[in-house]
DNA sequence: TGTACATCAGTGAACGCGCGTTCACTGATGTAC
DNA sequence: TGTACATCAGTGAACGCGCGTTCACTGATGTAC
């Protein structure tokens, strides 16, 4: 075992989304992070600060992917919709984090500027649409859905094919 | 102090409201219930068995009271979903609690049985409508609308009164 | 090319804390006769 | 009306545990000259 890991970043951040993943965000402790990369308990401290600051970074590497996967949705409401969707479901760990706020350092300017970024993004699917109320009606049915899905509470009648799911729920709004 | 609470049941749960009302369920703890229904650190265990126990009582009588008030909303589409928001907004900690199974005792039988009242309820109301994925999308609607505003994830310029943006969101599904 | 030194990354021991659960107990209540 | 007894609700001490954070430290790396 070298005494510099590397990446020790990108490990402890690698180690909370399976920790997430594995157990839901109320049970990542920073000591069992450091031990899922391989390193003293201490040696995360270094790097983020206290725990607040691995869940901050984990939120805003979130809001990045999110607007990655939005932005090659172009500019179909729908598809972006879908996209939203399969965020969520592909990066349960980062999205759960992502609004939870009381687990993060609210106003950190990293992670605001990335919020920031995925609701540019997000907020042009809705532009030309009929109802002042467009863009929260979307962003409101698609992080339902999402939400919904990942905590298993939709009738399995919907079968598992989470796009045409998507896209059925997303067609809904305005009746496209 | 009385050897004997009295209700310590409902006291324990008033306590759990409380708690998640001020940290979130992720940090509610027996003793802390214990202590603010002021009763010595093992007494609610003889009430609810465990931890998981409070939380999944508190979910049932979520599901009640959701179910209540989906009731009072008649069979309208649109004042159902504004009865779902008013009752997420109104009961953060019951809501809570209700979409985290890994923290409550998910295969509880009443759990169940309150589960499958509210969603009967929740299925009239979108009976009549012409998209397979109506329901679903209804509740998603609804649902992903009351997680943002509790997160506080939406923009201040939708104002503060929630009955309004409610019936604004639920009334863009098929544009009633 | 070599050396001194500053900086950075990670260690490991220690701290004090709150937690869930178990346990033998005691006080209070109700019921049978 | 009184007494014996079973049942129930709550107590308080004890257990072992994992946690976040602090701290003086050491090993590794890079830079100046």
């Amino acid at each position: 075992m070298p005494y510099h890991h590397g990446d020790l970043r990108r490990a402890v951040l690698t180690a909370a989304v399976d920790a997430i993943t594995a157990g839901g965000s109320a049970n990542v402790s920073l000591r069992d992070l450091a031990r899922r990369a391989g390193v003293s308990h201490a040696a995360p401290v270094h790097h983020f600060g206290d725990k607040a600051g691995v869940l901050t970074a984990l939120a805003e590497e979130g809001f990045d992917l999110l607007a990655e996967g939005l932005a090659a949705a172009g500019d179909d409401f729908v598809e972006m919709g879908v996209a939203y969707v399969r965020f969520a479901v592909t990066h349960p760990a980062h999205f759960e984090v992502m609004f939870r706020p009381d687990t993060h350092h609210r106003d950190d300017p990293a992670l605001s500027a990335a919020r920031s970024r995925a609701g540019a993004i997000l907020a042009r699917g809705a532009r030309d649409k009929p109802s002042d109320y467009a863009e929260v009606a979307a962003w409101s049915l698609m992080h339902g859905f999402a939400t919904l899905w990942l905590t298993g509470a939709l009738p399995a009648s919907l079968g598992d094919d989470l796009t045409a799911a998507a896209r059925g729920v997303a067609k809904t709004l305005f009746l496209d």
